[in-house]
DNA sequence: AGTCAATAGTTGTATTACAAATTTTTAATT
DNA sequence: AATTAAAAATTTGTAATACAACTATTGACT
């Protein structure tokens, strides 16, 4: 075999997972009890844990235990994360890519949510129109926009949407003071009183219009 | 900031890399030195860069150093194959994305292609005609929808239809045999023609319709 | 210049100790 | 008996040290 003992921790700790031994939110063996029982350090078997926290295959609760998550589809798209982060997709492509995939989103939304997801969203507008804090602001921007993603009850969609909105708050950290927002206010009322009514059209334009005028700001930014 | 000693590490680091201090193939600081700057255990320095070999992003030699990794995707997806012991629903969901997915890229494709493009979709499309073997053409079929993302120029697009893609491989992988195929080669040609003639319209309806039909394909082997 | 061994540098693992958070047990009180 | 609060045990997080294993560099010798 020749593993090192970081590998036959992993090894061992993978295998049970998949043999589901450990299924979804079971707590796995703590991390005295497996360096025990497998002959190695406990350093060898937190390498092993923390690779598979990295993978989003397990979950650590610091004082509690180490979970297996629920592994789907999604997980994969995690992935995406470092790419975009560190692998030099621009921020700007990132908005493009959104002008197209809110539009669907609010298209789905419309033709899929319930009358909770409906409920949420204005609830959401309410409280931006309250807010006079930017960074609470685009907190809520962030938050209008994952909500439509889930009322069209598709989980990669959801998934994806989740993601870029994350790098895109990471862009935007630091820079909430330069970023208009006063007309952000009206273009979500318009995109939601066109969701309320089921206008798709008009829904579909307001989203569009508005994830342009983000890269609009976008761009200022870059300058 | 209240970012734990392993959180510090792993920022640092991510942010070398971000802000391509650290390029790829280049050797970062050793972990001893980067514990001493930063004023933390190498404990801690040990699980940020376990993290960030974890998802790819660099590559430890032991005796010599870490390395800054070039970033490849299709890596990533290995990883996690033993984990993908996934049921059909969720592929049902991956293929609904798809159904808007690809009738944006086809969209973006008229809008954006180069000449080059146009002459490898063709190419394409010929060996189709010629391959009587399932397995070829279904790659091919990959293939095809690959390189029409590539000619949105969307990057983001072109990503997430690489790995929606692969998950889709594997779960075909024993399955080709099932899948109707006769009728794809018409389907794709009609796309193609629509894609050339620069009728935006058309070439989106087919490419719904292309997608549904693999939805259908889909629903059949589930039983 | 080329070879090879000694040296220094770097990652891998083990051990020990304690901090910090959570869970479980115990004891006290009502 | 039930509830509450304190204490103990468990578990992950970090630190420090030591040494093993591997790599890269240096320098002496031919």
């Amino acid at each position: 075999m020749n593993e090192t003992p970081m590998e036959k921790a992993y090894n061992y700790i993978e295998k049970k997972i998949i043999n589901k031994e450990w299924t979804a939110g079971e707590k796995i063996t703590s991390e005295v009890r497996l360096a025990v029982e497998l002959g190695v350090s406990r350093v060898s078997v937190r390498s092993a844990i923390e690779k598979l926290v990295a993978l989003d295959i397990l979950n650590k609760i610091k004082g509690s235990g180490s979970y297996v998550n629920e592994i789907n589809n999604t997980t994969h798209l995690n992935k995406l994360i470092p790419f975009m982060t560190i692998g030099g997709a621009s921020y700007i492509e990132i908005l493009e890519y959104r002008s197209y995939m809110d539009v669907l989103s609010v298209e789905l939304f419309i033709e899929n949510c319930t009358n909770d997801n409906k409920i949420k969203l204005e609830e959401i507008v309410e409280k931006m129109k309250n807010t006079r804090e930017r960074e609470e602001f685009f907190l809520l921007d962030m938050d209008l926009h994952h909500e439509i993603a889930k009322g069209s009850r598709n989980n990669i969609l959801i998934k994806i949407n989740q993601i870029l909105y994350n790098i895109l708050k990471n862009s935007y950290k630091d820079e909430y003071h330069r970023l208009t927002y006063e007309k952000r206010v009206e273009e979500h009322k318009e995109i939601l009183d066109a969701i309320l009514e089921k206008n798709i059209k008009t829904a579909k334009l307001y989203t569009k219009l508005h994830v342009l005028r983000s890269l609009e700001d976008l761009r200022k930014m870059e300058l």
